[in-house]
DNA sequence: CTGAAAGCGCTAACAC
DNA sequence: GTGTTAGCGCTTTCAG
């Protein structure tokens, strides 16, 4: 590198603390010396050293971002809602990719810690004792669409539940009593959330649970293709189908399609993120809206506020959902 | 934070430079102080400040990525790529959007080299003076899936003019004469690799180019699916489209279905990236392949090389494309 | 194998 | 308005 603070504030005939409040945008500076040192900084080239002055000031202006994987449409979006609030406030993101690995996350966590990031954005499945014992950092920690259990920590998420919930009803309204589940996350709590609310719904629709008709696969499009040829060869068939990413549901009509029936005349299907994708096939998909980029600008703008220490009045925010109606749901 | 590595000296009863050097595995330390600084450090959860260190050390061990897009499939997969080779060898990524603007690709690169980034990559669209300029820092630069037409810039990507003059030439060898070209940057550097191919193709097949059968729209489903109505309205009619993404070839395809047309019967459809969605659609997707996830991984590997001086053979690394064939092209 | 000491480049009181 | 002076927490010679 070289040039230096040091440098600009010989070369311009002042202090390095003059410098330092031009670079700062401090009202204390007689407008003729800014402008002389504004001068030097351009002809030296002059780059403030970001490191040095988190060293010296204790702030980094870089937050991090702890997700599953971005290479998911998902979590994409979501980072996209963070970056673009983070770079309003000038902050800068650490994008760190966890595969939903509880080690990876706690070793990331440490990690970002080290690197004295000014705020944490956590994405994940659970949140552990382990988790929150390094939450109880010196710096705040907001969990994006991730429900704390304990609401202790602060979070921005979608009702997940009610979510769910409402799509099953909106099934359930339509006469439909064998409606199958897909999911690929049974076990995290994003996962526990679609769930109970399907059983929820159907508990209230007073139908019985149907084991069978809860299909578990990994999370890829292919698991679920052939996830859903067992639960669709079951006697009587599934009418509807409610899964848990669009991913999924698209496997899921395919699936039906390849059984030689028909979507929606013969069998509906929800899909839930209403990622881009659901207008990208035929029929297009009906699926539960997740406002995944507002989550994340929502997410990120809390995150600036409990940093500045401003008075948050309630640290969970619940985002609105809703369902968006396609053509693999019948008109209702 | 609190405990520094003075607290773990004085605790430890050694002095902070021994306290570093078993914090960096120097050997020079007898393994009896070793385990006792060891233990001290554990005790007093000490972390490491990763500040304090690069600024001594001037290295951050984190290096800056600028893509357009993290929403878009295709950056996703290439970002993933990139971070998963990132953290292979111990860097963190900070990850920007530049929208494919250069002013903000610009300042970017500047709050990047301020935050005293070990090394950046770039995807983009053009690398203008004011790139090279910028690029000549103290830190190596890889361009990502991004050409530098002087061949200055390390950079890994795919022959995008020979992968288009591939899937084209396919078309011509099974006797279509009129091949639309469905674009959304025509006028950027992997726009224009796409479109010379596409032309030299025709050219060499003894076709003249049609301009009407050139479509350049904006980068969304919606506007391609708009933009290829025009098209197919044409006398005569278009027989085959090749698409810039898979994005664009799908809302072809959906086109041509909504026009009562049959893919790939009466018009075969060849898409590009081969992203996931290629395969979730049906007809599922002809398309060239350009492996992002490697892209990004060998981009993420070379400049570790390149931070670490060792001396890499060629800085223009071309990777390999193919074209996968399905559903939306005949069999040939 | 270990310690002392000099920075790294900047911010932040505190004076003037 | 502006300058002086301590650090921030670590790495890195250089001695020994």
């Amino acid at each position: 590198m070289g040039v230096t603070i040091y440098d600009v504030a010989r070369e311009a005939g002042v202090s390095m603390a003059t410098v330092s409040r031009v670079i700062n945008g401090s009202a204390n500076v007689k407008p003729s010396t800014r402008k002389k040192v504004l001068r030097v900084i351009e002809e030296l080239g002059y780059r403030p050293n970001a490191v040095a002055r988190g060293l010296a000031s204790k702030k980094t202006t870089t937050i991090g971002v702890i997700l599953p994987d971005i290479s998911s449409v998902f979590f994409a979006e979501l980072a996209r809602g963070i970056e673009d609030i983070a770079t309003m406030y000038h902050y800068n993101i650490i994008l760190t990719n966890s595969d939903q690995n509880i080690d990876k996350e706690l070793k990331l966590i440490g990690n970002l810690l080290e690197k004295q990031v000014d705020g944490l954005l956590f994405l994940g499945s659970q949140v552990t004792e382990e988790h929150r014992r390094l939450f109880k950092s010196p710096v705040p920690v907001v969990l994006v669409a991730t429900q704390d259990p304990k609401g202790e920590l602060p979070s921005v998420h979608i009702d997940v539940r009610q979510a769910a919930y409402d799509a099953v009803s909106y099934l359930l309204k339509k006469g439909h009593r064998r409606i199958a589940f897909l999911s690929d996350r049974l076990s995290t709590s994003l996962g526990r959330g679609r769930y109970e609310g399907y059983r929820q719904a159907l508990a209230e629709g007073g139908v019985e649970v149907d084991e069978t008709l809860i299909v578990e696969v990994p999370p890829h499009y292919e698991a679920a293709l052939k996830g859903m040829k067992t639960v669709l060869a079951l006697q009587p068939r599934p009418t509807a189908i409610f899964a848990a990413s669009d991913e999924l549901a698209i496997a899921a009509v395919h699936a039906v399609q390849d059984a030689g029936l028909s979507v929606p005349d013969d069998v509906e299907v929800i899909g839930f993120d209403n990622t881009r994708i659901a207008q990208m096939v035929r029929p297009m998909l009906t699926s539960v809206v997740q406002p995944m980029y507002d989550i994340g600008a929502v997410a990120m703008r809390l995150l600036t506020k409990l940093i500045q220490n401003e008075d948050v009045p309630t640290k969970t925010v619940v985002l609105p959902h809703r369902i968006e109606f396609r053509q693999s749901t019948r008109p209702a």
